[in-house]
DNA sequence: ATGGCTTATGTAAGCGTTTACATGTCGGCA
DNA sequence: TGCCGACATGTAAACGCTTACATAAGCCAT
């Protein structure tokens, strides 16, 4: 087994294939001196540019493939300006929806020849210093999908000022296209499907009220609730309408609150279905089970929903996220974006997590 | 559902370009010359290099935070040759267990200013790409963690050749640090509990025997399983082992496979928790259930383990990410790396999939 | 033959940093 | 007084590309 010397050596331009084995890296200068060309029609044959006679392109492409030439990112970003990269920021990593939505993303950023670089943006802080200072995305990447993250006017006129092409999933803005599902009908959907089993007393289990703004995704699945009880003459009771992450633990302490009421909901509506799954383990804590004492129904149809029999509106999340990437590359591309929201399909699975009351 | 989209010459969300542009970026010059020193002195103050009177760094500054200025990272990383970026290379992106490393190495790049980009490997052919041409990775990022991705002799040298500062998860190279578990241990572990409990036909649910070359995980995983078996003096039953990718589908389609057998297994040891709730899955279409029918043991500890009742071998996925991002970056930023190994803790959590035999 | 087009290629000026090296200043000490 | 460091700052050469512009070579119509 030989040693492998990982110190850099070599310097200047190297001519031969052989001089670089291994070693320092080719140049577009030592590509375009082992061709007997300049270097500006090796960039032009390598990128496929016009005005390169079709014999020069040959002998340029074989020597370069023969060197291992690849250029240099940093050069050509610096030189074009562009980073032909993406950021995917989301408020929780760990999320099942949101690993899908990246799935998604990532899919497409490989097919396309991007770098898809994901940060996490837990809180309003992170979301002020990523918007606002620029401080982690400034000109690192060419554009940014933002998921589920809420963006005010001030956030919107900074990221175009910045030159940031965006695309948010979940939220819809007056200034970006958006990809993500009709969550005022999710919320009727999910909230009717219940009423129609006879329940009156629904619980909601979301997310604080006081980060919503009303365009955010909680707040409009909020309004289908509202609006379904409505209609069916039911009045909203705020105790019936609790909040906490969207995660399982969150989900599980809503369920909590909701069992200690007074009296307590016989059916909850859980914004995803993780929340779903922290109130089923809520009960399972408290000997109760679903859907005996409370019916559960949740969105978004987790790969886990099906094995524990959950009722759910099932949304396609990674179709949401490649998506959302084709919508933001085509336009890095230069491509006039002319989708200004694509509305993903939405539809309730029944399963045994919900019962008549 | 409806889906706006018109590909042709409608105005949507389009944002015109003239309204991207904003204001010219600051440039190094531009602070320089408003703060009435040259270019080298600003990069000296901004940065904290020594060699700046206090005065003249404290207005520098005030300065570049007033223009807010940024360094272009492109001119830098071309400057410096250093990208402040590594690689997460997953074989999959959506599953648990990848989500939760990528999770955790998120948060050590975004404490330390790193940028995380994120890969997704699908099969032998990406990874050699990735590797060998080194295609998309090539100058791009300074280092790369390897999730569970199977890396032979030669991509080990080629790694180093290229100079790409690499650590990985799962599987542990004799060149470059590792983070995981000891597998042969979950494999005894698992194995000796269900032993314990009476069983003696118990099934395997692992990984392709062909990908593993001994060293990876579910080779390690199933030697220890072997080892158990064989210490209880029981003979191996090649039938009861089978395999299929790391995923639900995959424990799905491997259960069923178990359950067709003349004389199926009563108790089954699947390599993750994904692949154990693919099994209960299966059984659950065939009006089976643990641990009446078979008893069933994952390994991970999924968040969803507890309220599904699934034993497990817990470990805690998100800390190998987090510390192969830091023994990854402090190796970058050159200190020397004294670990080799890093091996989480494995403990088993008994729920209700298990019983006596 | 001459001028004007088209096409292929070369030249060199950026792109915005970092950093080795040169320069200038000032105080202390022989 | 003059010399020598130590320290602060400036100058300019990389870094490795892209691309506007210049040049050269054919070719065709006059």
């Amino acid at each position: 087994m030989a040693v492998v010397d990982t110190s850099e050596g070599g310097f200047g331009v190297n001519v031969g294939a052989e001089s670089l084995t291994g070693r320092a890296r080719a140049t577009i200068e030592d590509v375009a001196a082992a061709a007997g060309v300049s270097v500006a029609t090796v960039s032009r044959a390598l990128r496929g540019l016009p005005g390169v006679a079709a014999p020069t392109r040959e002998r340029v492409a074989s020597v370069a493939e023969q060197m291992s030439y690849r250029a240099d990112p940093a050069a050509s970003r610096l030189a074009m300006g562009k980073s032909r990269s993406i950021a995917v920021a989301v408020p929780l990593l760990n999320g099942w929806y949101f690993s899908q939505i990246v799935a998604g993303a990532e899919a497409i950023c490989a097919l396309t020849g991007y770098d898809m670089i994901v940060v996490g943006l837990y809180g309003d802080a992170a979301r002020q210093s990523f918007i606002d200072a620029g401080d982690s995305i400034h000109r690192r990447v060419d554009g940014v999908i933002f998921v589920e993250i809420p963006l005010s006017e001030n956030d919107v006129s900074d990221l175009i000022a910045r030159g940031l092409r965006t695309v948010t999933i979940g939220q819809a803005t007056h200034r970006f296209p958006s990809v993500g599902i009709d969550d005022t009908y999710v919320g009727e959907l999910a909230t009717s499907h219940l009423l129609s089993l006879g329940h009156t007393r629904i619980g909601l289990i979301g997310d604080q009220p006081a980060k919503t703004d009303g365009r955010v995704v909680p707040a409009l699945r909020q309004t289908g609730y509202a609006h379904a009880l409505g209609r069916a003459g039911i009045a909203l009771d705020p105790k019936l309408q609790v909040s906490g992450s969207f995660t399982m633990v969150g989900g599980l302490a809503a369920m909590e609150t909701l069992l200690e009421l007074a009296d307590p909901p016989t059916a909850v509506f859980a914004m995803s279905d993780e929340m779903a799954f922290g109130a089923l383990v809520a009960m399972k804590q408290r000997g109760l089970s679903a859907p005996k004492d409370v019916s559960i129904l949740g969105v978004d149809d987790h790969d886990l929903s099906e094995l524990v029999g959950l009722t759910t509106v099932r949304q396609i999340a990674s179709d949401h996220g490649s998506r959302a990437a084709r919508l933001l590359i085509s336009q890095l591309e230069g491509n006039a974006s002319t989708v200004a929201r694509y509305d993903g399909v939405v539809e309730l699975i029944s399963r045994e997590s919900t019962a008549r009351a």
